[in-house]
DNA sequence: CATGAATGAGATTTCATTCAT
DNA sequence: GATGAATGAAATCTCATTCAT
């Protein structure tokens, strides 16, 4: 079932069989319901090579989130040209950002799902990847307010409000596309831009909806 | 600490009472690193009892995912006053919904976090209630629709994508104001109306965002 | 092999039994050589009781060291009328600890062997004990200076290096009386009292310390 | 921290850093919880080199008693010239063998503590060590009881019984003597002789054996 | 009803030891 | 001769779960 047990590898090779086979079971299994047995099994490797190698149950799971962290965010960057209009890039960085985590599944679970429900020290690691990404998403939208000439500025934390809110969205349908057949990076990318943009753009003229008394 | 031990209670309220020690462990431990031992302890009684009445660790966990689904669903139902516009049912649903989540965090990580991390048979628990959120917002979008006169009709399944990015968008501004000091159930929601509503506006008018070639 | 199977023991008991077979287990393989296995086993009960009451195998030994050193001291002290001579008493704390110690070698190879050479907070359980028994045997070599009205006194610290010779050459004894075939307390007891209060000088001209009828 | 990393030593020299290693890590350790993987990287070699020579954990922990049994021996014995009186040699050997221990704790743990609390193989080995010393301190009582004319003749299991004792106490005064600061070898050795050599009751009478000039 | 007593099964982790180059 | 790569076996400890009173 697991890798073709070829002997006698080199380390970093090892260490990366280990980070795939360890990312599959804790994006299936959960973090605390995978077992080390499973997961050496998998990697075709005995359970002490992956402690001489990994040193822990809880730095395997760091190294698994940390690897699929920076697979995203670069993945994410790599779809993304910075000299474009903002909305030209957010909608290039959403569909980079469905089809790797549509591609990924279990990673995707490993940071949306498993850091965060961990403790803290997961979660503060997926936290930081997230960070980055409403940072960029917030710059974004900072850079469309510009171009739309909208005066006053939005209020620094209406902009993190949104960037938030946004994020969640995408995170929310990469999951609905994922599940639902038929359903296509693309296609979550649209309708998010049609939810989000079109939403932006109200507000970027100063026509915000208004709470009731 | 756990609830005061008074003898022969009846059946109904001592199942309250593990139920109220099992969410506040569960959704506080995870429900992996909760134990029978604690929630018991908490709860006030033996853990046989636990087991006479609540079956099984799984069982039990099932048992606090309906309840506190039934909970917010029924705090968000009660929010929102049929006849009104769909506006004013999407606001007031939204603040009844953050000041749940923000009043229950322990039952809210239950249904968020925990209950979609370990495993299919929680998680369809949890996304039976989701699914019902869902079709709420569905059913008011469809209805803004109709208010706007909007023709053609949006195509359903674009309906659908919104409604979940739109509840998406709403679960993370959750997390976000229950993190960040000093921000409200009410803030949030006018955060999210303001990037919701306004941009479905501008769909509902037929000028969507179109994404580039 | 172990003690018979009875089933559901008041705890109290139970916790002797876990204590004599861990004191068997320690006395004859060692500290780390001893498993936790073997030691339920012998105790005729699971594992996970052993922990539920001793907690882990740090604290069943020093449980050991204790019950063991408490033992000892309080068979030495009921063999000794503090009213007596010196001589006489040091004479039947001898044959107290001779005795106890051929009767309970397994106890006296944790007190003596294991205690001390298993790391420093075990070391210091097992020091504090022979403390107690130093410090006896100090008073006594005052006592006996004064009944002998010897003037200037021994300097303090001279005593205490006696004292601490003397209950050396005890321990070393009843290794020895242990180990060879025919050998008695009481025999092992004249042998040191000999050697201790008359002194090899006096014993070669023939002047030896006689035991009391 | 190691030894420095010198290649292509002859084999002679390799091995006897090794057992330097092994003698720390065992003397600080102990046996059981010391591991091969510290001893070859203090000895500044690979695992598999020490299998290679030494064979096996138990061949090298063998290896490191007979040695430091061997250290031990040589160095009372180049402190004890034959031709003297029975109490010269006496107090020449005790100088020599707290100059040794106090210099070599480690050594000395191996051999006190270490050999004799894993297991009869070792014990055996530290025995046959401290047999040849209690063997030696036998001869010199009996040389003492000659010269003193002493008629009749001490009973030999009295002898034993008496030389046991003087080394148990001499082996006690030795971790006494390392657990006192300021405590010299000289002191130890006087303290012992004045006890063995003159005995209690002459101290108390204020004849205290002297040490020779 | 209620609980103290008890356990089967499995988790992570470590270590002495050996190939294959 | 020397070593990086690899493992079988076993250790401590925890937990959900059930009797017997």
């Amino acid at each position: 079932m697991g890798a073709v047990k070829t002997k006698r590898m080199p380390r970093a090779v090892r260490e990366q069989q280990m980070l795939d086979a360890a990312v599959r079971i804790f994006g299936q299994r959960g973090y605390m319901a995978a077992s080390m047995d499973e997961i050496a099994e998998l990697a075709g490797v005995s359970k002490p090579l992956v402690y001489l190698y990994l040193n822990s149950k809880e730095d395997l799971f760091t190294a698994c989130i940390r690897r699929e962290a920076a697979a995203l965010t670069a993945a994410v960057g790599a779809g993304v040209r910075p000299g474009l209009p903002a909305d030209r890039q957010l909608w290039d960085g959403l569909q980079a950002f469905f089809a790797h985590t549509a591609e990924h599944p279990d990673g995707w679970s490993v940071l949306h799902l498993q850091a965060r429900t961990h403790g803290d020290p997961f979660a503060a690691e997926a936290a930081a990847m997230r960070a980055e990404i409403v940072a960029f998403v917030t710059r974004l939208v900072a850079v469309a307010a510009r171009e739309a000439h909208r005066d006053p500025d939005l209020p620094e934390h209406e902009v993190a409000g949104l960037a938030e809110a946004l994020v969640g969205a995408a995170e929310s349908l990469a999951a609905w596309a994922n599940a639902t057949p038929g359903a296509t990076a693309r296609q979550a990318a649209t309708t998010l831009m049609n939810f989000a943009w079109a939403g932006l753009g109200n507000l970027m003229r100063g026509r915000p909806w208004t709470p009731p008394a």
